[in-house]
DNA sequence: TGGTTTATCAACTAATGGGTTGAGTACTTC
DNA sequence: GAAGTACTCAACCCATTAGTTGATAAACCA
């Protein structure tokens, strides 16, 4: 039960470690970038590289480790489609940071106006108030 | 001049290969979840975990070196400081591709309702290149 | 001054990542 | 079956990375 919280949880933090290490390849970046143009096999991807072939497959081993690409089968050919809803955990993450950092703006501002009201109460809320903590 | 500009966009592409290889780890990820509740010394980022100062002393060099944190001087004491500004770029990159999905979907809809009302006799040519959608 | 705290630098090791070449698999076509 | 096409597997090379230990710098305290 709890094992399998974990390994979930683990499971989770390691699509994320695969899915930001993918992205932190500009190749990797500019094959997903000519895959968002719609599906391409192998040798479609690997034309404009200055690669071989067996480097583009194993980039592309990479992204569908990560969950950022999937492959079917057609004749000899393995066309590869970009998976997209991969990206929505690491949008997620990075929202979650940039979101956390305005609560805690929020937060410091509801302290302010609370500790505000007590010496003036009734009075309106006006926001948009410069912070500078270190 | 356009030395400049390539080399400026060199230095993007850079700054997401360091942030995407940074956010890679989840140990620096650990980092910034700490720094996100407050600024904190080198000391007390390296309490939680199981490795050395000066492990961690690298992390942060590397979470600098991305952008993704600052560091002041107090004393002896380097406080480290998130930068969450420096998210933004890769929001925008992935975001970019969630929304170039999200118009390839809608654009073919737009071309699908478009063909669907003039009867179009042309068939699609057997051309070498992608025509691939599901 | 000498000693303590805080953090970095230097050198090294072990593991990993991106690249290569060469052989092997799978499917199609002749 | 033989040959061609599309790709993957296996072994290796080289550069980088995460970690270590040990020494050093820099500011404070006594």
């Amino acid at each position: 039960m709890q094992d399998t919280i974990r390994t979930a949880a683990l499971d989770a933090e390691d699509q994320l470690n695969r899915a930001f290490m993918a992205l932190a390849d500009p190749v990797r970046r500019q094959i997903l970038a000519r895959l968002a143009l719609g599906d391409a096999t192998v040798n479609e991807i690997a034309q404009p590289f200055p690669v071989t072939l067996q480097a583009i497959s194993k980039h592309l081993q990479v992204l569908e480790g990560a969950g950022l690409i999937t492959r079917s089968r057609e004749a000899q050919r393995r066309p590869c489609h970009l998976n997209t809803t991969a990206l929505g955990p690491l949008a997620e993450w990075i929202e979650n940071y940039r979101l956390q950092a305005e609560e805690r703006f929020t937060r410091l501002d509801e302290l302010l106006a609370e500790t505000a009201d007590q010496d003036n109460p009734e009075k309106e809320k006006d926001n948009e108030h410069q912070h500078n903590h270190h």
